[in-house]
DNA sequence: TCTGGCCGATTGTCAGACAATCTGTCAAGC
DNA sequence: GCTTGACAGATTGTCTGACAATCGGCCAGA
């Protein structure tokens, strides 16, 4: 990112209405306060935010676009579902730019990324035991805001986080795994040394066999559960 | 896809003014009419498309999320443009996730496809010579559309799709090198033999060729031009 | 030449309105 | 009882008009 020599940064938050909207749906999606298949009104969704129908629907319009709600013509955007064949599709890619960000991290071996990528590993590690569990996926969606970043290439990126967002709920089920995490805080570590030794064959593997080894746990628990 | 019994399909065509105006515009974008850079401005295009300022801007949503456009605040949306850096990073994954299509088509070996494949093919063959490009770039086209289907992988067929449409332009340039058919005729083909006898390493390597020769074509335009 | 302020252009957002369309229900008919 | 048809309510899709906020450029003044 290019840094501002001194840190004036306006931060210029004065995001329009409809950012803020879009936002706001974003995480509520992804944090389950909208369940899969729900029905959006936009009429609700007025009252509940207390902006008008037009800013509604614009932020609507993005998060279909992205994938997040599907809009059924004349009866209104629902949030999207997913089936498991989809979300093994969803993981195969994740997979294939995952590992296409891990490559490219250890390529570049940037320090300030590597810098970070560290630190939130550090932090997963000390945070792993507790039973709230949302630092370990703040630390983890760090790391991987890190990685993303670290790959230089703004599409993937962009791409990326596109269906992270949509992962995010099955995530939760992979983590509730009690016995997953330390694997998965393994993998983790897997990653970053590699990515720290400059190992860009073995980084590519490791982010594929992390997001394989979550893919499968979510997979089978989708396929147990319902939808 | 699925196929309904008999072909009753009621093609309900019947999509919202808003779809409408969206592909309008996406078309506008990609044949060139609206050029880079250029600022959309919200009345103006009321007054050419007809239709009023709310199905404009949700349509202007959409495809802002697609990258097509760029919205300044309080400016407006302008057609986006590209530097030579993000197209090198455009191209860096649309060959990893052609890569990944070509090498599904040659697991799947769906015979669909594969019959979609060689017909374009072939009249891409026919029509080489003809001065008049546009039956070239269609036939292109559809050879590409075949190719993200057949991987059967929605969210690639999506993400590609996108890239697609950003290249575009750039591909209208890269095309123009004359010499370049013949190559690229033959690259194309070899994509397709690959996939016909189920080589999956070969038809990556073919696709993620393809891509880079194409790449580097569009980029040395590009760098040597402006922007 | 640089500074500051004004003005027009354009967006961002709202409220109200109306037709088109979907869904569920309920009565009528076999 | 089950199917058919029609009606009513709910909700979207779209338009219109409106207004404040903001951006860019122009022009006067130092």
């Amino acid at each position: 990112m290019p840094k501002t020599d001194s840190d004036l940064n306006v931060s210029r938050e004065a995001t329009s209405l409809r950012l803020l909207v879009e936002n706001r749906l974003r995480s509520a999606i992804g944090s389950g306060l909208f369940k899969p298949g729900q029905r959006l009104i936009e009429r609700e969704l007025c009252e509940q935010t207390g902006v008008g129908r037009t800013s509604i629907r614009e932020a609507l319009r993005q998060l279909e676009a992205e994938g997040l709600v599907t809009t059924i013509p004349h009866r209104g955007p629902i949030v999207s579902t997913i089936t498991a064949d989809e979300a093994a599709q969803l993981y195969d890619l994740r997979a294939l730019l995952e590992g296409f960000a891990g490559r490219e991290c250890a390529k570049r071996r940037d320090p300030a990324i590597i810098g970070r990528l560290r630190t939130q590993y550090e932090r997963m590690v000390a945070v792993a035991g507790n039973d709230d569990r949302s630092e370990l996926l703040a630390a983890k969606t760090e790391f991987y805001a890190a990685l993303l970043e670290g790959c230089g290439n703004v599409f993937v990126e962009r791409f990326l986080k596109m269906l992270l967002n949509r992962v995010t709920v099955l995530r939760m089920t992979s983590m509730t795994q009690p016995n997953r995490i330390g694997r998965s805080l393994q993998e983790i570590g897997g990653i970053l040394v590699a990515i720290e030794s400059g190992d860009e064959d073995g980084a590519e593997q490791a982010c594929v066999q992390h997001i394989n080894n979550a893919a499968a746990i979510a997979l089978d628990a989708l396929r147990r559960g319902e939808t």
